[in-house]
DNA sequence: ATGATTACGGACCGAATGGTCAAGAATGAA
DNA sequence: TTCATTCTTGACCATTCGGTCCGTAATCAT
């Protein structure tokens, strides 16, 4: 019927959102988008309705690849400990073994355009909200916090700015050595 | 002489770091500066080189009014932890009092600027590194840390990401419940 | 072939950007 | 008064912005 699409479209959608996550929503034009895709305009246009849409698109992709695999890892096997424990290496692996400092693409988006655009302001809320949920049903297979609702609330709320406070501090250029210091801090109080 | 300037330059200055605050460098546009101080380019032009040098004066202006005001709390009288208490308390207070949720300008200008302009990065990973060894400073003033630099050292680094944590869980519009319950957790670890 | 669709490069658009300049009024010191 | 400086308003500049359109080549199914 018609010439099929060339490019992936996810592969493309990879590249939108390495861009915006290092350089924000303004600060990235649309040249920059070409030049990240290696795609032009038009074939951008015809997936995505503006530049808007390509950045919502970006932020949920990453939702659906890091938040949920952060998910995924505390919801699987193991104590909490050692899950946390590698939700924190996660984090810092980029910056301890490729000095990759983008940091959390929800946090950046947050602080860029958290009180610029509701649509991004409510996203970042909502996926910050199910990273708490995760935190605290992780604790909850744990015996040791299984009854002790409050107590595990109060435990993943200070995971959570923890985890978040980790994710800020790699984007700002703080030593790895602070950085692991205060993650193995974090972990040695779980379980 | 001359005329004399008519209006505050630090006044200006306050304005111009609030807005750059909220939207961000990109973000505001020379039309939002001159709104927000209420003087039109001309004579902001006559103070700032440029919109640059604006951002880094705001910056600054920060630095030296919120950073140096947290360095003064935890430089004080009283044990570690009401002084954490207390700086927790001023970075909750915005928020549970006004809904306030411009979140800490550091971070935000590290998650906005610091792939894109070196100055800003290194002036955000300064600020914090400062606020790093006033916390170790802090501690250190209790016996029960002074001579174990090395455990102090991890807790500073905890309560840094936690700190930072819960300034960037302000901006992302988490509810006030888990900011307290998490700024509790944190404080509860303190001597 | 034909037709439908896509890709590409570049021209093009209006609007907004950061930044400068000009002109006139105001102010204060000498 | 005179002079230097600052104020404000608005025009003005080149550039870039996001976004659209056009022309042409390519790629499929029929």
């Amino acid at each position: 019927m018609a010439r099929p699409r060339e490019f992936d479209a996810d592969e493309a959608l990879d590249a939108v959102m390495d861009v915006f996550w290092r350089q924000g929503f303004e600060g990235t034009s649309m040249h920059d988008i070409e030049a990240a895709t290696g795609l032009n305009k038009q074939s951008l246009y015809r997936v995505f309705k503006d530049k808007r849409a390509m950045y919502l698109a970006a932020l949920n992709r990453y939702d659906q690849q890091e938040v949920a695999g952060a998910a995924d890892i505390l919801a699987g096997p193991g104590r909490p400990r050692s899950k946390f424990k590698k939700l924190f290496n996660a984090a810092l692996a980029p910056v301890l073994e490729g000095d990759d400092r983008r940091g959390c693409f929800l946090c950046n988006a947050s602080a860029d355009q958290g009180q610029l655009d509701r649509q991004t302001r409510d996203f970042v809320g909502a996926a910050m909200n199910r990273m708490l949920h995760a935190f605290d049903d992780a604790l909850a297979t744990s015996p040791v916090y299984a009854r002790k609702a409050q107590a595990r609330r109060t435990l993943s709320a200070k995971l959570l700015a923890g985890y978040f406070g980790l994710r800020v501090l790699v984007r700002a250029n703080v030593d790895g050595a602070t950085l692991v210091a205060a993650a193995e801090a974090l972990l040695s109080e779980i379980e």
